[in-house]
DNA sequence: GCGCCAATCCAAAGCGGTTTGAGTAATGGA
DNA sequence: TCCATTACTCAAACCGCTTTGGATTGGCGC
């Protein structure tokens, strides 16, 4: 089916080697013969088959990612899709091969050691790290190159990771609604097991505390980020006695579940009752216009994908580069969502 | 770092082969030595290389998926995130791999035959299908076990597909409308060329033909499928001195935009007017609850995705066992979101 | 005691590339 | 004219596993 470089040497009246490196640019080849070669395996639509290769190279030219599979997790969200298109888009240019796995939960840290035993990967990304994740400290003992996306407390040692600053960008969201009056704020979080959720809720906390103002556990609360229970939370906080002026939310989609609560209840957005939402700039959920429609700390999750990528890649191919950090800051975007506390 | 079969042979005394058969469970290896040996690989942590195993026995024991990159896709979407896990989980199980290819939009051909002749793949899964697609042409020429996500009608012979029912689901949708007395139904679209678009938009006609009611342009349209496309259509048809009472949509995320459009609008659903949407039962845009929140044409995307993994899978390990199909149908689900007309 | 067969095990040849260590022809300098 | 280079090209080993085609051994029937 497929031409093998043996028999595109053959063709030739070439050995092997002359082909390879000819195809491969060494320089001991000469000029003529290279084009020679190079004209043949286009015609020939010869591609050296990727398995041989890393065979003999010893590099697998792939790149690993571990889901876990079960649908009670963050994880498979539409994060994860955007964040793989980012990281995708940089293999391909790179000549390098995505592999994805989804496992069981209780797998999930065996199936790091697995992908590299077996010589599958050169190395992985780690995905929603937990605060307390013992998948890095895993990682790091087994030698494989990886980086985190986000980031975690449980490791004994520097380690790789890319991860936006939540703590900050939440703190300041929460500031900006002081600055408007608001005292009653709710936060809507995601799962505060997800180190990214823990780290959002210490920047809210921060900015509580700087303005004198003792967090009330009825208004902050926790849980996987669906519209429903955005909707919920609205439903409910708006019913207790002293009832939230502004709600900060973990994503757009529990901004939704807010938004469609509140407007249930007859308030509108902004005038009423305030919502600051994290953005991450997901291709279907755009947060655009002039004035977008909520106001939003904002980060592409797609570039983050795309800097991941880049970020492991030299990992791999620059053993020794030691542990490669990048913060990414957000920006606070101004929509409609917000205004004054009445 | 990992053991090599030669090295677990060498410390057992025994040749590679016979290892190699006493793992692999050959007959004519001795129970005794069989358990020896199965230990010591289970101590030494041993796990075969799948490029040298899969070098050797032809079989690349993993599937490719491609998508394309470009934003203005319909594909990069939610529904690939769940598709993608539900086929994932199917794939750990047999024992393969799944390998994703992220390319530009032009290259998205190409990158079938590059990943067969280079060998990574067994076989592919073609997302995205277009009313008029050249890939499945391509695939079938090329000899690759394909399966397609959706159909086309571009292919010029029989081919493997998995697809839901959506010009039944749509007819039967547009019909219950109908039987409330709905007259003027929108159909808020995907893009018309994604071939699940058209025969949902096909449906949808058949069902105001019966009615002997003349669609109008006016109250259909086509886009990706955004919340903000959404939100836009209910406001501006809803301007129309012949406004629409029922809305048809092709997603649950242009759903919540319809619903956000009119709901600014003071308008109640179910009871000024009606919503019909496409479920594709994602983890974090759950319609559930005695009564949800949408009516709806509901169907597992992920369900399929198992599915779709599959049937793949008995292609590619049983050649010949011919164009394998599946027609998938939806179960129309009663929500709050549909009422008579007024 | 001999031949035959089943039960075990192994050496060696690939799979499709890369890479090391030479070999050959042409070139240039003395 | 001869030798040392330089420029190309190639044969063979190897990557880690599977698989073909024996080789060896012991038990059994006669």
């Amino acid at each position: 089916m497929s031409v093998t470089l043996k028999q595109l040497a053959a063709s030739l009246g070439l050995s092997p080697t002359t082909v390879s490196r000819a195809l491969n640019g060494f320089p001991e080849v000469n000029a003529a013969t290279r084009e020679r070669v190079k004209k043949a395996a286009e015609r020939a639509n010869y591609h050296p088959n990727t398995r041989a290769k890393s065979l003999a190279t010893g590099r697998a030219q792939a790149i690993g990612h571990v889901i876990p599979a079960s649908t009670s997790h963050e994880i498979v969200n539409p994060i994860f899709a955007d964040f793989i298109a980012g990281a995708g888009e940089i293999y391909s240019q790179s000549g390098y091969e995505m592999i994805l796995r989804v496992v069981a939960d209780d797998d999930e840290e065996h199936a790091y050691g697995d992908l590299m035993a077996r010589g599958a990967v050169d190395g992985v990304i780690v995905h929603g790290p937990r605060t307390d994740d013992r998948r890095v400290a895993l990682l790091a003992e087994l030698g494989v190159p990886f980086l985190v996306h986000g980031r975690t407390s449980a490791a004994n040692a520097p380690y790789s990771w890319l991860d936006i600053n939540n703590q900050r960008s939440f703190r300041r969201a929460t500031q900006f609604l002081l600055d408007f009056g608001h005292r009653r704020i709710a936060l809507v979080n995601g799962l505060e097991a997800m180190d990214f959720a823990a780290r959002r809720r210490a920047g809210y906390l921060e900015a509580l505390a700087e303005a004198g103002i003792l967090p009330d556990p009825h208004l902050m609360r926790q849980a996987p980020m669906t519209e429903p229970y955005g909707h919920r939370a609205a439903q409910e906080m708006m019913q207790l006695p002293d009832p939230p002026t502004a709600f900060m939310a973990s994503s757009m989609i529990v901004a939704y579940g807010l938004r469609r609560g509140l407007s249930d209840m007859g308030l509108k957005l902004g005038r009423d009752v305030s919502i600051v939402t994290h953005d991450d700039e997901l291709s279907y959920l755009p947060n655009e216009g002039d004035v977008p429609m909520f106001t939003a700390t904002r980060s592409s999750v797609r570039e983050a994908g795309r800097r991941a990528a880049r970020m492991l890649l030299t990992l791999v191919t620059q053993p020794g580069s030691g542990p490669l950090t990048e913060l990414m800051e957000t920006s606070l975007v101004l929509g409609a969502s917000t205004g004054p506390a009445r």
